[in-house]
DNA sequence: CCGACACGGTGCGCGTGATGCAACACGTCT
DNA sequence: AGACGTGTTGCATCACGCGCACCGTGTCGG
């Protein structure tokens, strides 16, 4: 029955499990019977899985709307993930420094299935703003992260990713596979990677890869700000801060930059 | 065989999956073996379970130690839990203009399972301090916020965190079940929490309660810092702009002051 | 006031799917 | 080589999670 190989443990149960949260992540909060209808089981085993899993505080029900969201116990583990992570440990100080230089946003981002998603965020204004983008997702061939991973995957990495319709957020999204292969071969020859309002209009960014030891690609990381601040003729300038930066996160890490490695 | 009632869903091999992922992020990193052991299942179990967990991301595998630690998939989730939050979305702002008064870091946290973990974080300081708590547990009874969460739940609730032996970490640290209770009624009747080197040597802090609609415990909100800045003179004071930061919270929650509640 | 409809939660048999066993493959010491 | 450590995979057994039905609750609208 699975066309893509696609191996890995097989319990189902626990697999609904992973399955629901990350439902009630997308939607926000979901009540039983429509958790049992997204994850086409009956309500009574939706019913069963959310109390086990509200049992941990992996999920919690909002005392207002009745229904279930995401709760502490996640928080949790994830501020275990993170902080137990040697990326974003060897990240932060080049982050900070990064966002010092530019006054801008700087993100770091890694591949997560066919998507992007943000570990760790440094924004370059003082004042600390509220909503933070860790943890959030975006498509990859729209945003300058996005495209880095692409560039530097493996090829049959690439191809995978590649397959899915790439879907037109702003006029500016490129959509054609064709076109955005061409650009990613500029990319890993000029180094680092630029979006002009195509996730979003208005924004524009530029994003460079962190490699591991073996050279291997780890994460991308990114600057981003308005189009009005963050021109054209700005972007070779910030591009090249970026790849600094993402290159002193490379070395952190025990990447060694083997002689000139042309293109 | 469940001695306490304990009810909720019945899952079993849901329930042992949020336990690995537990148990992952307190030990940092798990083998298969290890993990088996430590969930009291099969090893070949175990190796199905953290498979599937992998599958989504949830654990990842580390190239060099072999082992299992979280994954990024867990961060996007948890990312979602707290930006998707009330408590941390109406804590924020105050955070800020407390972390701002007192120039010292603000904490948030929450009651979960026998301890407490920090839902929020602003460092007073402006220079961003790399290591965040976010996400750290921490024991009840020698932490600020941990005695506030303690102080403030019901009797019931209390009771049962205190079976438990007070594990000693500083000199300081209050050990005794009785002394604790003494202390924790003196702080249902000033409205504020203080630690002295309870928890850490040179580690001060004062905490308050954060309350919902209907005047229940939510959270706790401290200020901490080192000993040196934060002497015992200087607690009363801090300990006042603590609880109003933590009652303007709690108004923002939906709580009502009801007139003059004395003690 | 009472039906109708939604929701969430819970006993209960049935059948599937997760489990433990064993065997395997691989790496690392003595 | 041998012994031990790891993690992964067929396989047969049986416990366990599943859907069904039922119940309690809240909220419509007549």
């Amino acid at each position: 029955m699975r066309d893509q190989k696609e191996v890995g443990g097989n319990l189902q149960s626990v697999r609904r499990a992973l399955r629901a949260l990350e439902l009630i992540s997308e939607h926000g909060e979901l009540g039983v019977t429509e958790l049992g209808r997204k994850l086409e089981v009956h309500k009574a085993t939706a019913s069963r899985l959310i109390a086990t899993l509200a049992e941990r505080n992996f999920v919690e029900r909002d005392p207002i709307s009745e229904k279930y969201r995401l709760g502490f116990g996640l928080i949790s583990l994830a501020g275990a993930a993170v902080g137990g992570n040697d990326l974003v440990r060897a990240a932060r100080p080049i982050l900070d420094d990064l966002a010092e230089r530019t006054r801008e946003t700087v993100n770091l981002g890694v591949l997560s299935g066919e998507s992007v998603v943000y570990v760790d965020q440094v924004t370059g204004t003082r004042s600390i703003v509220s909503v933070s983008w860790v943890g959030q997702r975006t498509p990859l061939h729209c945003t300058s992260n996005g495209k880095v991973l692409l560039a530097y995957a493996t090829d049959a990495e690439r191809d995978r990713l590649l397959r899915v319709p790439l879907p037109r957020l702003t006029p500016r999204t490129i959509t054609d596979v064709k076109k955005l292969r061409t650009q990613l071969s500029e990319i890993r020859v000029r180094g680092f990677s630029q979006t002009m309002e195509e996730l979003e209009e208005g924004l524009n960014a530029v994003a460079a890869p962190v490699k591991g030891m073996g050279g291997d690609l780890v994460a991308a990381l990114s600057v981003s700000g308005p189009a009005f601040r963050m021109r054209a003729v700005d972007l070779p300038r910030l591009g090249k801060l970026t790849a600094d930066a993402a290159l002193a996160v490379s070395r952190r890490l025990g990447y060694v930059d083997r002689g000139a490695r042309a293109v």
